[in-house]
DNA sequence: AGTATATGTTCCGCGTTTAGACAAATTCCG
DNA sequence: CGGAATTTGTCTAAACGCGGAACATATACT
């Protein structure tokens, strides 16, 4: 039951249903392709000639396109299938972190072009922006059969706003009210738009295509890295709040008397989680030391850590079961406040799941109130999934699948 | 930007474009009253045509009705202003809680008819269906001439499937997986809503109709009771999550190695922040005891102990400012997680508010990540607008003004 | 009394859904 | 091999609702 906002609301005019219909159309060709017009009139539920209709307007934009004509399934008319048009149509996504930057070619469906592309992250605006454009350039003149750029997603480590194409704080890159997209636009000549990685990775999950998993309308994305990002999806949007802030649970305590956390405020659930918290387990560093890793220490990553305990070393084992459970209590947090159907999970830990899983779970079990909570389905999302590039690419790819604005 | 749920979405039929109109008419009458046709289409930006046969229609439906000629504004001809028709039209809600049951009839615009009632709560579900059935015969009694009653907003401490009608879970009832709503509904001969009390608090709010305040989109209500009920509203509508449990964000934790909660785990916002937690403290009893409050101190309220803080009692000053702290910090979770563009408190600790607003305020600022997050609006909704008794009533009256399901 | 202005109603045009008929394509079956 | 059955896709007429403008009504100003 949603409340219509008297104060920005959108009457219906004559083309709304036509534009409703015609969005619920295409993303059931998104989603069922290979798909005839008459199937899509049954699941529309309409007749077939208000889906041919919409099905011929589709086409004459050119956001589907006419296949083969298909088998027949028993007797009669072979239908002719209909697809997602992605040829001759790619999107490039940008995943901006502290230490590398990652570029990612794929077309309109996500399907990926060619390989993950990385260059170190200047960050010096220009010199990033230049970089980019370089790199951006050559990737897309490399590829050059996949035909115009329809826009760039950018994700960035931080809180930003899309409208405005700002990065109001990114800590790890020491960026602060930042205008990026604007910069961007100027230096590629294609649509830019950024994004905050957690709520981009949940985007991603929420417009995935795999047909193993159906996409919740209420999930949340947790990525475990250097901090801790979250992405929320409240009725198949993801969550903004007021001030593009929604979202950050990183910074809800643990424990008030915790260690200290990068955003000054202790006991937050990223300084129990984060990878650095981990390795600071390991090396028994002080959590609330700002730079605990040795010299020697410096190239050794959590990555590093599992492996050793995958191997038997007892200590890497109790830091990243510390971890686990520290994951899972807060996790609990997330359960108790937002009840999601599905919590997905990023990161560098997720390579350890088998290790961690029953911890994981059974921490998030000790603090959730009911015992459906408790078994929140949790998904692991690989690194080799790309989830924040995918995220940066659906940026670009989704909106043209979006729900009108009615009512 | 929303995605179509491929699974569960609604076509647009050819009346879908009047619905859609209908509803937005039919809310800026609600805002705007006393309104006239005229009003009505500069408003929705459609020509005075469309807006007359929306009116004809809610007229006809008697969900408006003409009143008296409006004086003219310059010259021409006067308007006839529009009103939402809440004559003979009646709404009982009724708020159960531990103690006491209260019932109120309001109108459908939530004008309160008569004085609020209430009765010593029976846990037996029969017994207080029939208690209940007496007292709202008694009250509609009284009030025989505001006509049919048009249902009855059931709202109840604790889990609450509405679809269903079933308590899952309200501990301080002892009620696990009850069906409410059926008993009552055949008691009464009138449609009965049920709801937790958190969230019917939030839409309660969503749904005001004060002239200074204007209701928003994306916010949050905190009610400081027994225990701490907390409704969401993102954009628009009450969050349920998966299982109807969103909002649990009492017991979301403070410190892990907190206080025993009654919900069996530790350190819960609410095991600091409940009236219990909140005079245990005064009292110097342990917090973790189930019992602590002695024969001697079991008439003695939080209300006493405020009014004690007033006259000077250092310990009892003492005691709220530190459920004041720890009220500010876990609002500081919440703006972190949901950056809500406001917040709502309820309960009794807001007799206090004079007192301990800076103190939760600074505290709020202590953990929050951004200035802005840090000055999210604070309102405090006193016990006297019966926040929990308009939710009640706002689940019978709001879904006639509900933005119809599209797309 | 006449003019200007605002409100509310009515009528027609046009776009969209709805319902049904029809042609085309293909398999089944005698 | 040919007709019947079935499915797909297109087309047409009807119903419905917005878009725009004209018209009647009502009031104030001059």
């Amino acid at each position: 039951m949603r409340k219509i906002n008297p104060h920005d609301f959108k009457v219906a005019r004559r083309g709304t249903s036509r534009e409703i219909n015609r969005q619920i159309a295409l993303n059931l060709i998104r989603a069922h392709q290979p798909i005839s017009r008459a199937d899509l009139a049954r699941l529309m539920n309409v007749r077939r000639g208000v889906a041919s209709l919409l099905v011929s307007e589709l086409l004459a934009e050119s956001l589907i396109f006419e296949g083969a004509v298909g088998e027949a399934v028993g007797r009669g008319r072979r239908p002719t299938f209909l697809y997602i048009d992605s040829r001759q149509r790619c999107v490039v996504g940008v995943d901006i972190r502290a230490s590398r930057t990652y570029i990612l070619l794929t077309d309109l469906m996500g399907k990926q072009l060619g390989v993950v592309n990385s260059f170190q992250t200047s960050k010096d605006i220009d010199v990033l922006t230049k970089d980019l454009a370089r790199r951006i350039k050559q990737t897309l003149g490399d590829f050059s059969e996949v035909g115009a750029c329809e826009g760039v997603g950018v994700v960035v480590p931080g809180m930003v706003d899309p409208a405005l194409g700002r990065v109001l704080h990114a800590p790890t890159l020491g960026w602060r009210d930042v205008n990026l997209r604007d910069p961007l636009t100027a230096a590629f000549g294609i649509p830019v738009h950024i994004e905050n990685s957690g709520k981009a990775c949940a985007l991603a999950q929420l417009w995935a295509t795999r047909s193993d998993v159906v996409a919740s309308a209420n999930s949340v994305f947790v990525s475990v890295s250097d901090g801790v990002g979250v992405g929320v999806v409240v009725n198949g949007e993801v969550m903004r709040g007021r001030h593009n802030t929604a979202g950050e649970f990183g910074h809800v305590p643990l424990s008030i008397d915790g260690p200290r956390c990068s955003c000054g405020a202790t006991g937050c659930w990223e300084s129990y989680v984060s990878n650095l918290a981990t390795l600071s387990r390991y090396f028994g560093t002080d959590l609330s030391e700002p730079k605990p890793r040795e010299a020697e220490t410096a190239s050794f990553t959590v990555e590093d850590l599992i492996a050793r305990a995958r191997a038997g070393d007892a200590k890497a084992l109790a830091a990243i079961n510390s971890t686990a459970r520290y994951l899972g209590l807060g996790l609990a947090s997330i359960v108790n406040s937002l009840d999601p159907a599905r919590i997905y999970i990023g990161g560098e830990i997720t390579t350890a799941w088998s290790l961690i899983e029953p911890i994981v779970r059974s921490a998030l079990r000790e603090r959730t109130l009911t015992d459906f909570g408790g078994a929140t389905e949790i998904l692991i999302v690989p690194a080799e999934e790309h989830p924040r590039l995918r995220g940066a690419v659906a940026l670009v790819a989704a909106p043209a699948f979006a729900a009108p604005m009615v009512a």
